[in-house]
DNA sequence: GTGGTCTAGACCACG
DNA sequence: GTGGTCTAGACCACA
């Protein structure tokens, strides 16, 4: 899988890795069971530091979407995550604010939803 | 308007203001030509500092949501604003990540689109 | 409050800190409102590195022991923790093993469940 | 005697195997004079390394609970274990933080009380 | 060879 | 002055 990093953008390159990963895996380019590239090869490929991949897998294992086996290294998860009541105020939250935004700025309900509708047809297979 | 800060959230106290006025102005609690309190005002009434206010207000002027008349303050700006490209970027890259991480979360599409237009509603008169 | 960390342990220094700080909240040392002193602050304390202290505060912080404010640093959080299934799963996996020993070694349950009232009685105010 | 490995887990498969054999030993799945499976049919039966098993191996034996004889393996030791000052100040160091925690996270004395007894009774024949 | 821990030092965003 | 991010380099525990 290919991680694009933008060293430019002000969000953080940790947070950047977390969520190319994520879309991976909604993409299916990283199956379950799968394992990622160990910290210090990814830091490698994508020219970075260890500690700043090793931040992002811990997260994505925070968050469940991978394990650490102590043997293989990082594991891409299989089981579901669950749709946590935490996840769903924070993504309420933040597409109230995309929402309002994109009111003011003219997009008109039908095109955002129409947007939406496309972006997810990518994830699903 | 009221602005509710929440000092303990990770999003940075002006990004949280920028967005609160912006969510008033597509609630049509702020209407065009309106003016909102002065900085000094407003950074007492939340109790924040007064540099936190200002760039939030620069932030909102940039974008084109308010202009900064050095006589009558900050005022909504009445123009509806252009649908720019840059903007459009914007809008689909962070909601490409959004719906990869719903999609990872079990969040199906029905209920996604179902989200986003009961929230979108909010903001039709 | 006074941090005492033991440099020949082999339990890592965050983790012999983050304990000591949930020491000082259940003894009462540390009230809900009060503020820790800042990462620099107590990394130079207690002569170790302001990154270590780091990752125990943020660890606190995502069990939900304290919360890290912008303006005033990381404060005790007063409302209480839920008891999460989570907690007591591990609880009881920790303790399992803990009692198996104090059994195999010859400890009787009476001696135990004393030995535990006992140290509990510290805590209640 | 069945062996349980969470290779997920953050406890290092050497020591998750020793527990398990003390808690095998405290319910009497494992009976003194009995002789464990060799290191090399441990390692294979639970698919780990053959170091793990040994060292996990000598540190039951360094703490008194088998004794490795060249010819006949590893036997589980009949003699009770002394209550030593070490173990019990170690014990008392550890039951103090997991009670600090607890009491912390709103499990009263006598929940915790009940809760330890609940699970003392499982060694008692 | 893997991740985990710790240190040191630098820069930046925030308030 | 505060925490957040990133880098670099070192050592250790684990398997």
């Amino acid at each position: 899988m290919l991680i694009q990093i933008d060293f430019e953008s002000d969000t953080p390159i940790y947070i950047q890795l977390k969520r190319q990963i994520i879309q991976g895996i909604a993409l299916g380019e990283l199956q379950p069971e799968e394992s990622l590239p160990s910290v210090r090869q990814m830091a490698e490929d994508i020219g970075i530091n260890l500690h700043t991949v090793n931040k992002a897998y811990n997260l994505l294992k925070a968050d469940g979407f991978l394990t650490i086996d102590r043997r293989k290294g990082a594991i891409i998860n299989s089981s579901a995550l669950s749709l946590s009541e935490n996840y769903k105020a924070e993504l309420e939250e933040d597409l109230n604010y995309i929402i309002a935004e994109a009111y003011c700025r003219g997009l008109g309900k039908e095109e955002f939803l129409n947007l939406c509708s496309e972006l997810y047809s990518k994830y699903i297979k």
